[in-house]
DNA sequence: CGGGCTTTGTGAACGCGTGCACGAGTGCCT
DNA sequence: AGGCACTCGTGCACGCGTTCACAAAGCCCG
């Protein structure tokens, strides 16, 4: 066993960008395609040649010059350093709009995130079914939790649940958030936080199309909108 | 009128934090807050003091040295900044799962992204109500586009037909796309195009996750822990 | 078996973003 | 009016990430 591997941290960017890579190898693995150049890797992921390397070479030198990659043996090797190697079952707090469709949307199971459990706070919703997967109470949390291993919680609820889900789902004993609503959360330093916020998305694509128009001509005074919160 | 303001290049790393200011300081003014510093807006925003201050700089010198910013004047320039003194209407390609929670989620059309329409190739779904959106067939694309001063496209189809739906919006004068999808949209250089995946977001947890587990024995030798029997 | 072609792996330079530290400006209190 | 406390705006240094460029290494072919 190389005690190397575990020592190397790979810089965030890295990390980011290794799940593309991933989806991009398997879909040639599936084409037939046995070996793959940086050269094309980069092209079929929309990024340079030389970060594709520069990325594949912190997980180890496993190309070979003159030739490539050989893409079984590169999808191996990023599904092991990424920890893809066996199911990381999820949990979902909120069976609202998103919650549903997270629950019904079969690409998470495919990819090793089956959905362990479906909780929310209304009792109305309680024991119907979405999905395929029955809404279960929000009170059952630390149980889904510890007794199928979920170490990753999903937070699918409205803006003002969000810090009380993400309590939760810590003391149930979840160490890492996917944060879908539009809040910071407050949580121990060790949890790790990753957030997905549809309205910043389309913020700064509304930044780009302004500046694209407001190329030239002066700024009109427009009349504030209201600023509401939620 | 300064004419600078225009020529002005944010950094990217900026407009993308702007939005979550904006968002803090309109739960602010709906609190009554009217003034707030750098220091209380770091700290809702997850940030440094500093960061927020050289990111408001960039919109020009819009705080009061000893006092802080004015809540409603910033919100106003933030807005201005990004585009957000008008609606940005959008038109969301695929009705599936994901389609459906967008078009049913009412937090767009509140922050200004009304959706001006929701199209699918599928004709069986055509037609048919979805969060109170009518399902049209995609041929109207270019129409709702026109008529409707769309330049915001969503791309929430499955992964097979993202490319086309993409060659759609954009053959139909759509300049930004935010694409759910788990693929890279080929498009001219001058469409803006943002990605949300689940699954990559889902994959970086994985890592941090199988990071703490391997962790655990023999890696980390900076951090001194408890000597126990080894 | 050697030369040429291809492609990897990486040292080094560059650029961007972050965070510190501090001067400068503002309001308040005596 | 003067001093003091507070906070903004920003120059500067540092670190991370990106990109270039090239040596090292493998394959193929005559």
């Amino acid at each position: 066993m190389a005690p190397d591997r575990n020592r190397r941290r790979i810089p965030d960017a890295t990390v980011s960008r290794l799940p593309v890579y991933l989806r991009i190898l398997g879909e040639q693995h599936d084409l037939g395609v046995d070996s793959i150049s940086s050269d094309r890797l980069a092209e079929l992921g929309g990024v340079n040649a030389a970060k594709v390397r520069k990325d594949l070479s912190y997980l180890g030198s496993y190309g070979t010059r003159g030739v490539g990659y050989e893409v079984a043996y590169l999808i191996f090797q990023i599904q092991r350093e990424l920890g893809l190697t066996h199911d990381w079952p999820v949990v979902i707090v909120g069976a609202g709009n998103l919650g549903q469709a997270l629950s019904g949307y079969g690409g998470f199971g495919a990819r090793g995130f089956p959905v362990a459990g479906l909780v929310d706070v209304d009792a109305s919703k309680v024991g119907t079914l979405v999905g395929g997967v029955r809404v279960r109470s929000i009170d059952e949390l630390p149980q889904i939790v510890q007794s199928k291993r979920v170490s990753i919680g999903i937070v699918a609820t409205p803006t003002a649940s969000a810090q009380d889900a993400a309590d939760r789902l810590v003391a149930a004993g979840v160490t890492s958030i996917l944060n879908f609503a539009p809040t910071v959360l407050s949580v121990p330093p060790s949890i790790e936080v990753r957030k997905v916020d549809l309205a910043v998305e389309l913020q700064i694509l509304s930044y780009h199309e302004q500046r694209r128009i407001a190329g030239g001509a002066a700024t009109t005074a427009a009349r504030p909108r209201a600023v509401s919160a939620s």
